[in-house]
RNA sequence: GCCCCGUUCGUCUAUCGGUUAGGACACCAGAUUUUCAUUCUGGUAAGAGGGGUUCGACUCCCCUACGGGGUACCA
């Protein structure tokens, strides 16, 4: 097998692409670009229903934020297009039409409420949820029970009918799983599922059948929930003809909630405080940050989620994506679920806060304030980024926690102001800013003596004053080197800073 | 209910019949930082249970338990 290595990422716009799908993106991305191949986004919008307005262009937006750029698809062109399903039906009818003269589809007339009806009848203790499938087929209104006219007439009538597959009795459809092995199913067990809707448009699996195919995909890579599906798809390529040149497939193991009790989903984040959306979503009145807006790197995520499954099979824990390339194998993906881990996801991030190109970093920093009305100059920036790089998990705490740097705007430590904070050191603080206010010149070689006699004079620990100290400053007890905090700032402003905030303390106590 | 898939430290995982079962996150302790964080060193901690196969099983087979997925005119 000589053939041309295209993958496909192919999610459908229901809503904001979540981090489970990214992850089977970059799953996708990592195998074609390893290969030497195409990587590929089709968007699967057969279901008009659940169709939702600017999901499309989320997704387009989230990967390219990733960095796993589409070398085809919707929005990218390619020899293959379209590649919106919606823009396909001709090519699916045309080829259902196909399986319908070879006897392996017909018609189906049963109305949703005739379906239910079956369903209610037929069920057992031993079959609660009947099938429309070989037992009960031949008991429904279709192209099999109708005569040739009665079927011609129905189809004339312009009422709604729907297209099934006609699935075999007494087969077994073997499916070689790349991540699995062969998996085997019996033929009996498989219903007949519906080719074409009655809105004349095809489901997921006629359609990616068919779309694999003509954009001659080399390798399916998707989630575990189409493992199931795929004996179906497996008879399609069948029927058609092309099972000698069917994909590859590789179904992955899903992530899942925290706690383990089911997949992760798009509500888990507000229930567990983090991300599951790459760049925030927002849908009529709800909101969503994503992980950029939670300040993480898109190198990071990706970092996070390849490791979250798969394994390169040596101890190396930090990738860059083309070090991904080069290691990833779809055999060294795991075959069970693996529970999304945020402080790993945050230690990530750190780690590649500390070795991104110092530049990158201080722009976001810049972006970070600007978003909060605050125009920190360049020597600003460049504290910021070095006092704080090796302290921070998140972008966003390059604000939070340095933010004093340029602004006197923030409240006090509650924590500190409550259980750490003594009145009885007020007067000793306003002697301390008598005693700074006496030196020019500052410098952390200068100031070191000023602070150490203070201490030794009005017996106090460095770990009362330190912390104390921080919070005039600061606002909070943590912080880089107190020098590096006091020559951060101007020194009239600090001293200012410094005496009011002593005040604050007194007052708040 | 039925079908499919899975199950190694709390979490992500290595091991592809013979290892003191390794690493990372988290956690704990010590060192450094005369505070916090960082960093460094060390530590606690695992093969769901039961049967086989084998000289030998975390690794292979079967059963059970548990978890997940599917069972739609959704993807």
């Amino acid at each position: 097998m000589n053939q041309e290595i295209r993958l496909r990422f192919a999610p459908s716009p229901t809503g904001a692409l979540h981090i489970g799908g990214l992850r089977t993106a970059l799953y996708n991305y990592l195998l074609a670009k390893k290969l030497g191949g195409k990587f590929i986004l089709r968007i699967e919008d057969t279901d008009q229903t659940r169709f939702v307005e600017g999901a499309e262009k989320y997704i387009i937006d989230s990967l390219i934020w990733a960095g796993l750029v589409p070398d085809e698809g919707v929005g990218f062109d390619g020899p293959y297009g379209p590649y919106r399903q919606s823009e396909r039906t001709a090519i699916y009818k045309e080829n259902v039409q196909n399986l319908i003269n070879k006897g392996y589809a017909y018609y189906a007339f049963d109305t949703p409420e005739e379906l239910e009806k079956m369903r209610a009848e037929l069920a057992t203790e031993a079959n609660t949820m009947p099938k429309y499938d070989y037992k009960s087929r031949l008991k429904m209104k279709n192209s099999l029970t109708f005569s040739k006219e009665d079927t011609e007439n129905y189809l004339q009538s312009g009422k709604p009918y729907v297209i099934r597959l006609c699935v075999p009795v007494n087969e077994k459809v073997q499916i070689k799983d790349i991540i699995r092995g062969e998996v085997s199913f019996q033929s009996e067990e498989l219903d007949d599922k519906v080719l074409i809707k009655s809105d004349g448009l095809p489901t997921y699996h006629l359609a990616n059948v068919v779309d694999d195919r003509l954009m001659k995909i080399s390798h399916v890579v998707r989630g575990e929930e189409w493992l199931s599906s795929t004996a179906h798809h497996v008879l399609l390529y069948r029927y058609f003809g092309w099972e000698a040149e069917m994909p590859e497939f590789a179904h992955l193991p899903l992530i899942l909630k925290p706690n383990g009790k089911g997949k992760l989903s798009k509500r888990d984040g507000a229930e567990f405080g983090f991300p599951v959306f790459p760049i925030d979503w927002k849908k009529d009145n709800d909101y969503f940050p994503g992980f950029r807006e939670f300040g993480f790197l898109p190198e990071a995520v990706l970092n996070f989620l390849a490791l979250l499954g798969w394994n390169s099979g040596t101890e190396q824990e930090l990738f860059s994506l083309h070090e991904m390339i080069q290691n990833f194998s779809l055999e060294q993906i795991g075959k069970g679920g693996a529970r999304f881990d945020f402080d790993k996801a945050k230690w990530f991030n750190a780690q590649y806060i500390q070795k991104s190109d110092p530049e990158i970093i201080k722009r976001e920093i810049l972006k970070l304030y600007k978003e909060q009305n605050l125009d920190p100059n360049e020597t600003q920036i460049n504290i910021i980024y070095s006092l704080y790089k090796e302290r921070v998990h998140l972008l966003t705490e390059f604000y939070s926690q340095a933010k004093y740097i340029v602004t006197d705007q923030f409240d006090l430590n509650k924590d500190f102001v409550e259980k750490k904070w003594n009145n009885d050191a007020y007067e000793k603080y306003l002697r301390l800013i008598e005693d700074l206010k006496n030196l020019d010149n500052w410098t952390k070689e200068r100031l070191e003596p000023v602070l150490k006699n203070f201490m030794e004079k009005e017996s106090l620990k460095m770990g009362e004053v330190l912390p104390s100290l921080r919070v005039m400053l600061s606002g909070t007890p943590m912080g880089p080197d107190i020098y590096n905090m006091i020559l951060a700032l101007k020194r009239e402003d600090l001293l200012e800073r410094i005496e009011k905030n002593l005040e604050k303390l007194k007052t708040a106590k």
